[in-house]
DNA sequence: GGCCAGGACACCA
DNA sequence: TGGTGTCATGGC
């Protein structure tokens, strides 16, 4: 692999990213039983509204695992209502807690000893989990090897001309995952830069101003 | 008032 | 197996 700090190959992006914005290191959430529900809300849906549904729960004193459990769909759908689809997620997130019960003992943290893709086929068999949320868990909630693809990641690389925007999840995971070292850190601030320069630069066309990878975005200034 | 936003699933041909 | 409809709120 051609691992240039300027080049276009997948590290070299990420690096010119780094160099001009600085690591973006991230998930927004404060525990990893935190980071699952946000992963669960965030689904068709911007952040901002899931922040809401966050602190509602917050000033409930439900946001914990322990807080949630005994609470039926019809009781949590009003609390998550700002994030959209609330009754389907409510059912998700309850889908959740009772794998979270079941299989870690309702402790999120307890899933930092699995190994990255046994848990990940678990979280998948789990009602409403699908493959991005699945890995969104793995690696901000668990903190394990796993490259996130969500909407952003499509369009950013999509537009910059290295990827086919009708692959499947998994062949765009594999994309980056075959040419970037297995290294937590490095997926969880590469899918951080990714969302930053979306909600920032890369908009969905014709909002997108001036795009800041110059010369590497071929509709740069659309 | 219309469109979009960090998906997932059920249903159908 | 791939395409389409559904879920639903809040910001612009």
């Amino acid at each position: 692999m051609a691992a240039s700090g300027g080049g276009r190959d997948v590290l070299g992006i990420y690096r010119r990213l780094v160099r001009r914005f600085g690591p973006a290191g991230w998930w927004p959430g404060e525990t990893a039983f935190e980071v699952c529900l946000g992963a669960i809300l965030v689904q068709n849906t911007g952040w901002t509204n899931v922040e809401k549904a966050l602190d509602r729960l917050r000033r409930a004193g439900r946001l914990s695992f322990e807080g949630l459990r005994d609470l039926p769909p019809s009781r949590l759908g009003p609390l998550i209502r700002a994030s959209g689809t609330f009754r389907v997620k409510a059912s998700r997130v309850r889908a959740f807690l009772d794998f979270l019960g079941e299989a870690y003992g309702g402790r999120a943290e307890a899933m930092r000893a699995e190994d990255p893709l046994v848990l990940r086929r678990r979280l998948l068999a789990v009602h409403g989990i699908g493959p991005e949320t699945a890995d969104s868990i793995v690696l901000y909630a668990a903190g394990l090897p796993v490259f996130v693809v969500d909407a952003y990641t499509r369009r950013v690389f999509s537009r910059l001309g290295l990827l086919d925007g009708r692959l499947g999840y998994d062949e765009v995971q594999r994309f980056f995952m075959d040419r970037l070292p297995r290294d937590a850190a490095l997926f969880n601030d590469y899918h951080a830069q990714i969302v930053r320069l979306a909600q920032d630069f890369c908009r969905p066309c014709p909002r997108c101003p001036v795009c800041p990878l110059d010369g590497l975005c071929p509709k740069r200034g659309v």
